[in-house]
RNA sequence: GGGCCGCUAGCUCAUCGGGUAGAGCAGGGGACUUUUAAUCCCAAGGUGCCGGGUUCGAGACCCGGGCGGCCUACCA
């Protein structure tokens, strides 16, 4: 067995090759010779004959191997499923009409020394698939499918937002005061400063200083991280889509959000109409937009409002067996009731706008619904997909919801906001109306591939280490 | 955190009213010049997740632990 060369050059991609000679005739030969390199997954030797299928990412396709021709043949019919080789060879198609690359020359180009998981079944341990991710994306042309969508996704949406003038930037992710967002940070210690540091769990509040700097139109794609449960639809770190948008409010931001979601459907599934699970989605805009409140009524037929009694807000959480604090003011009792009655009944997809200020310390006050914000969430598929709002730009309204949320932190609510005085100093330099929303990339491409857990659109979920 | 389910050969799975495990694929040997999950013959392959217990005897039953999945809770 010759050496594993440190270089190899591939001229061809076999989904090309399929392509080119789609209308080939069973038994012809091309003058066509091409160099492709992938990995081995099926061999059928019969004595003086062999064939193979190589797979190079981009699709499958016969080896046919004969002995007279085939260098090494002995050697070649002893390859392991799963090693990698190159190939040079005629195109041709066999007698049943395979398409096929004939192996004038060949050479190994890795070894696999473990064997691969069955030949037909693949992987089914999803343990095992996501601990060896690396083996599932050879066996499983689903998952590999999913994470080449994704990919496109993310790139999609870059270009949608640099075509509306948006500059992409990067922020830190330590943070020295964790803020943007009410969640569990992770803990982390700079030496050399002796400081401790958190890992972002959102970038928007640098993110909105640079809107202050003049970059009027910004976003960011990245990774943020929360120190809470995992589940089919939470991994610890996961990647928001974050945009501020300078002189928008709202309205702008849901008009373009739904436009972005609209456009990536159709160009990666060729329809609005995507599938998930057994039920379809429709995401052609617009979107539906419904107050919180209206919402509430629709689901249990009462109207709430800020004003509703505190007493009768408790009683009717309570009837709906839903854990409340002393603490909790009207607009949290109101969004847990949401939450807990109305929030999971809902499809999509559907704006839910209006939260009450009390749970929205980023967001502007209402222009006309007193005591509510213009926020919204969107819900496609029962799953919340973005947060916005119109953003809380006044310093001192600002300082006075940021102090609200350090009570309750102090108080022993670790997902509340502490008061980020650099924030503010930032505020008291202007901000202009400003519009901003966070998406949760991970689950829009779970919505875009029909994926139903995170896991399956992220490389590599977070797991527990190996007991070895 | 709670509920339910699972863990048997490298992979996919069987077996059972408790009597110390079986098949396909992969791997080894052999046959085969047009296969397509090739086929055929031969041989090999297992601390049945771990630890206790019940029993003459446990992979099967009981208890504890580990790991995982789904649901639920938490996560605006």
């Amino acid at each position: 067995m010759a050496d594993i060369p440190y270089q190899f050059a591939p001229d061809s991609k076999v989904q090309d090759l399929i392509t080119k000679h789609a209308d080939l005739e069973a038994g012809e030969e091309t003058s066509d010779v091409v160099t492709i390199a992938g990995r081995l997954m099926l061999r059928r030797v019969q004595g003086k004959l062999a064939f193979g299928t190589l797979d190079d990412g981009s699709g499958r396709i016969q080896l046919f191997a004969p002995s007279q021709s085939t260098p090494d043949f002995d050697e070649f019919c002893d390859l392991n499923l799963g090693d990698w080789l190159g190939v040079t060879g005629v195109v041709m198609t066999t007698r049943r009409g395979e398409l096929s690359v004939r192996v004038d020359s060949w050479i190994r180009l890795a070894e696999a020394r473990r064997p691969f998981p069955d030949k037909w079944h693949g992987i089914s341990d999803t343990d095992t698939r996501y601990r060896q991710r690396y083996v599932d994306l050879w066996v499983t042309p689903e998952a590999r499918e999913a994470f080449q969508t994704r990919s496109r996704m993310i790139s999609l949406t870059r270009s949608f937002l640099e075509e509306r003038g948006a500059m992409e930037v990067e922020t830190p992710i330590f943070h020295p005061i964790p803020g943007g967002a009410n969640a569990k940070p992770f803990t982390t210690h700079h030496n050399a400063l002796d400081l401790d540091l958190y890992l972002r769990i959102a970038p928007e509040l640098y993110l909105k200083r640079l809107t202050v700097a003049g970059f009027e139109k910004v976003f960011e794609i990245g990774r943020v991280f929360r120190n809470e449960g995992v589940s089919t639809r939470h991994n610890p770190e996961f990647t928001m889509l974050e945009l501020y948008e300078a002189y928008a409010d709202y309205e702008d931001i849901m008009r373009l959000v739904e436009e972005l979601v609209e456009h990536l459907a159709i160009e990666l599934t060729g329809s609005t109409v995507l599938t998930v699970g057994d039920r379809e989605l429709n995401v052609a805009k617009p979107w539906r937009r419904a107050t919180m409140t209206e919402l509430i009524e629709e689901s249990i037929g009462m109207a709430l409002t800020l004003d509703t009694p505190i007493e009768e807000l408790r009683a009717i959480a309570s009837e709906h067996e839903i854990p409340i604090k002393d603490a909790y003011g009207p607009g949290k009792l109101i969004l847990e009731i949401y939450e807990k009655t109305t929030e999971s009944s809902l499809w999509g997809p559907v704006y839910v706008t209006d939260y009450p200020i009390e749970v929205s310390p980023l967001s502007r006050e209402h222009r006309s619904n007193p005591g509510m914000t213009e926020r919204f969430e969107a819900i496609l598929a029962g799953r919340e997909l973005c947060n916005g709002f119109s953003e809380l730009v006044d310093p001192e309204q600002q300082r006075i919801r940021f102090e609200e949320q350090a009570a309750q932190n102090a108080g022993g609510d670790d997902e509340a906001m502490l008061v980020d005085e650099d924030y503010l100093r930032a505020l008291e330099y202007g901000l202009p109306p400003t519009g901003g929303v966070g998406i949760g990339m991970d689950r829009l491409a779970m919505l875009l591939t029909g994926q139903t857990s995170i896991r399956d659109v992220v490389f590599f979920p977070t797991l527990r280490p190996e007991q070895t």
